[in-house]
DNA sequence: TTTGCTATACCGTCCAGCCGGTACAGTAAT
DNA sequence: ATTACTGTACCGGCTGGACGGTATAGCAAA
C-alpha cells in the first residue's frame, strides 16, 4: 500500500532535513516535496513543532523496530541487550547512521518540550539493560560510546576510521561477556 | 584589562543561546545584550555566520585550556590523555556541562562547514591519546563515551542519575589502568 | 449534503544584511 | 597651530524576502 499523505509528509520533512538542514525545514518546502500544498500540510499538522513532533516520534519508531530486531537474533546471555545496542550502533542502514536523527535533534534544541518522548525511549532502555546486565555501570558506559558515536556522525566528526571503527566495535563486545 | 567589543559580542551571543536558544540568536539581540547597535557588530562580524564562527572558535579555546589544565594536574603514566578526557567531561564546571556548545553546535548544523575548526580539534586529540594509550581501541571506547555523555547533556536526556554518574567514572577510569 | 482532504491567497512578523551617516584619533603637510 | 585627509569604530534606519499561520473556497467520495 502506497504511503499515506500524513507519512509522504513526514518523508519530505525528513529529507529536507537530511539534504539540506534543519534551518531549510519550512512548511512550504515541505509541501513541495510531499507534492502537495501547505494547507494540505496544515490540515495534518497543526503547526510546525506538531509536525516536528510526528518526526520525533518516527524517529522512535525506527530506533524502536531496530533494536527489537536485533534483540530477537543475538544469543542469550549477560548484556544481552547491550550487545543489541552495540550492534544496532554499528549498522550503516540502521538509524545510527541516519543523519536525519541529529538533524532533527538540532531541530528540537530550539523547542526542548519536544524531547520528551526522547527521553521516554531512554527510560525504558535503561530498563532494558538493568534487566540483564550484571554489571550496570559496564553496560552503561558501553551504550553512552554508543550516543558518542551517534554524536560524532551528526556533527560530521570522526575520531577514528571506518576500519578502526571496527576494532572498537569488537573491543566493546568483549568487554561485554 | 576589560574585554574588547569582539569579546562582548561573543560573549552575548553565548549567553542567548545559553538562555534562550538558537533560534533566539539573532544580530539585534546580540547587539543588544552586548550593549552596542547592530552595526557595530556587523562590523565585527561580516556576517551571522562569521559571528558564529567567532563562538566555535571560542568553544575550542576553553576546552583546549580545560584539557591542558587537567593534563598537567593528572599523574603520568599510561593513558594520561585519556584519564584527562575523562576528569575533564567530568568537571561541572567545564564546557562539558556548559549548554553554550550543544546549541552552538545545533546552530551549526544549519550551515555544516562550520564544524571544520571541530573536526581539526578532534584529530589533534586523537593524537594525543595515540601518544600514550597501550590500548587505543580502550581509549577511544572511553573518550567516546565522553562525547555520548556530552551528547545526552545536550539533548536534555539522562541514561542514569548523578550518583550512578559519579559510578561511571569510576568505572570509566578502572578501565584505564 | 456532509465530511475529509487539498488548493490559493493573504497577513503580520521577524530578521539578515545594507548603507549613509557620526565621532574621533592619528598624521602630515602648510 | 591649523587644516586637510585617512582609517577605525560604531550607529540606526530601512528593505526585501522568508516564514508561520489563517481564511476561505473547491472537490470528491460516502
Amino acid at each position: 500500500m502506497s504511503p499515506s499523505t500524513f507519512d509522504k509528509i513526514i518523508d519530505a520533512a525528513m529529507t529536507i532535513v537530511r539534504d539540506q538542514g534543519v534551518a531549510r525545514l519550512t512548511l512550504d518546502e515541505a509541501a513541495r516535496i510531499a507534492g502537495i500544498s501547505k494547507g494540505g500540510v496544515l490540515y495534518h499538522f497543526k503547526s510546525k513543532d506538531d509536525l516536528i513532533r510526528g518526526m520525533v516520534q518516527r524517529l522512535i519508531d525506527q530506533c524502536d523496530q531496530l533494536s527489537r530486531d536485533y534483540y530477537e537474533r543475538m544469543p542469550d546471555g549477560p548484556y544481552r541487550w547491550a550487545r543489541t545496542m552495540v550492534h544496532a550502533g554499528f549498522d550503516p542502514s540502521g538509524v545510527a547512521f541516519d543523519p536525519v536523527g541529529g538533524a532533527l535533534l538540532a531541530a528540537i534544541s530550539v523547542n526542548p518540550d519536544l524531547m520528551a518522548p526522547i527521553q521516554a525511549m531512554y527510560d525504558s532502555w535503561s530498563e532494558r539493560l538493568k534487566s540483564d546486565s550484571p554489571d550496570m555501570e559496564r553496560a552503561g558506559l558501553i551504550c553512552t560510546a554508543m550516543d558518542g558515536l551517534y554524536f560524532q556522525r551528526l556533527m560530521g566528526i570522526k575520531l577514528c576510521d571506518s576500519e578502526a571503527s571496527e576494532r572498537l566495535k569488537q573491543h566493546a563486545l568483549d568487554l561485554l561477556r
